[in-house]
DNA sequence: CGGATATTTGACCGATTGGTAAACATTACA
DNA sequence: TGTAATGTTTACCAATCGGTCAAATATCCG
């Protein structure tokens, strides 16, 4: 008889490697637009071209499924955060860190979906990280801007708003598209408009905190 | 027998009336969390305190109930930008748009995450309102704001894009409320932090617009 | 009051849900 | 090559899903 996956302790066949691999990609194309409680393991099933019973096989629940997501996903998230260097100058670290999470917003939008499914559903299954390591984080970057105010290289400014609004204007060109390229209309919503989006951003923040106009 | 309420022509009765309300309050309550396929009648029953088959006796199905809230909340929601004046003077619009719309994610920050959770899902049941009246609203604003943009009244910028950076940053506060609270920390997620994004976005986008520079 | 109309409910339906059991097929490896 | 471990599938389960129906009850109005 086949052991549980979950309860084996040997390392992981290739076979493994590779299907939970198709199985993660399938439940985040799931996932990232019905939420947890919309979401069936069947859609999933179908999407990964596998029966739902082998599925199970690899992970025992749907929570498992959804669980080993976000893990993958939270970390990779937080990578352009965690770029964000102390030593650079704010300009081009306010500018880099804007075009990073643009490029991120574009280029994995079903992951930024998965993690705003999770907020507005008041982050069931991550509240410990967001108290944790993304506070953490945040925390630590944050003291870095406070001092480039106190010295005078930006304006004086509430550092955790400036990154709540940095997160939020990129990552609506990910979680909003749809509305973006309604409004926009056909015309204008090729990929141009991120390079749009990046210009107006880079501006308003470069010119919002008040960099190089000393 | 009862002749369904969607096949009626008279005018409603005070029982109907009530009860609908009823209905779509529980309504809001699910559906902004669970989104449209999370969530089910049974829920909306329980927190509605009726039976399910009397929740369909007044939506005969979930989709119209779904339909019925949609509808409302698309129409106060959009009441900020249609309130935005092409006489008043871009400092004073520009702020108190900043202002109604952070009220509104603080007062209604269910209806803010039910419009999320149908922007994320591909705004399958919006498509067409976002498409025309949406469009079109923000169309004639964007031109309002590309005016001032060519008197010198503010900096140069792309409209649309302004308007979706206002969007965003503010409904932020409603949507992504779980995370914010975790990274402020408890001692700053008192109401007061509503205050605080205020003061921070006005400054961002007064200064980042150029508006007062001159 | 009484009858017409409006409202509410319990019992129920077929489909779908997350998940299991066990037979069967395939792979890795001695 | 043989065989033990791994991987896959068919058939199935109880619970829950959206929704129906007819009977029971409450309300309105003359």
């Amino acid at each position: 008889m086949a052991i549980p996956r979950a309860a084996r302790t040997q390392r992981r066949t290739r076979i493994q490697e590779e299907k939970e691999e198709v199985i993660l990609e399938a439940a985040l194309d799931v996932f990232s637009v019905h939420g947890f409680r919309g979401s069936t393991i069947d859609q999933i099933a179908e999407v990964a071209g596998m029966s739902k019973p082998n599925l199970l096989y690899y992970f025992r629940t749907k929570e498992a499924m959804h669980r080993a997501l976000i893990d993958r996903v939270l970390f990779t998230w937080l990578e352009p955060l965690r770029a964000f260097d102390a030593n650079g100058n704010p300009e081009s670290e306010i500018r880099s860190y804007i075009r990073r999470k643009l490029e991120m917003a574009r280029d994995f939008p079903r992951e930024s979906r998965l993690f705003a499914n999770e907020m507005l559903q008041g982050a069931p299954h991550v509240e410990d990280e967001l108290r944790g390591p993304l506070k953490s984080l945040v925390d630590e970057k944050a003291e870095v801007i406070r001092s480039w105010a106190k010295v005078g290289k930006i304006a004086k400014c509430d550092p955790y708003h400036l990154i709540f609004s940095i997160w939020s204007t990129t990552q609506h060109y990910a979680d909003f598209d749809v509305q973006v390229r309604a409004v926009l209309g056909q015309e204008h919503s090729g990929e141009g408009r991120f390079e749009d989006a990046a210009r107006y951003l880079e501006k308003l923040f470069v010119d919002g905190l008040g960099i190089r106009r000393s």
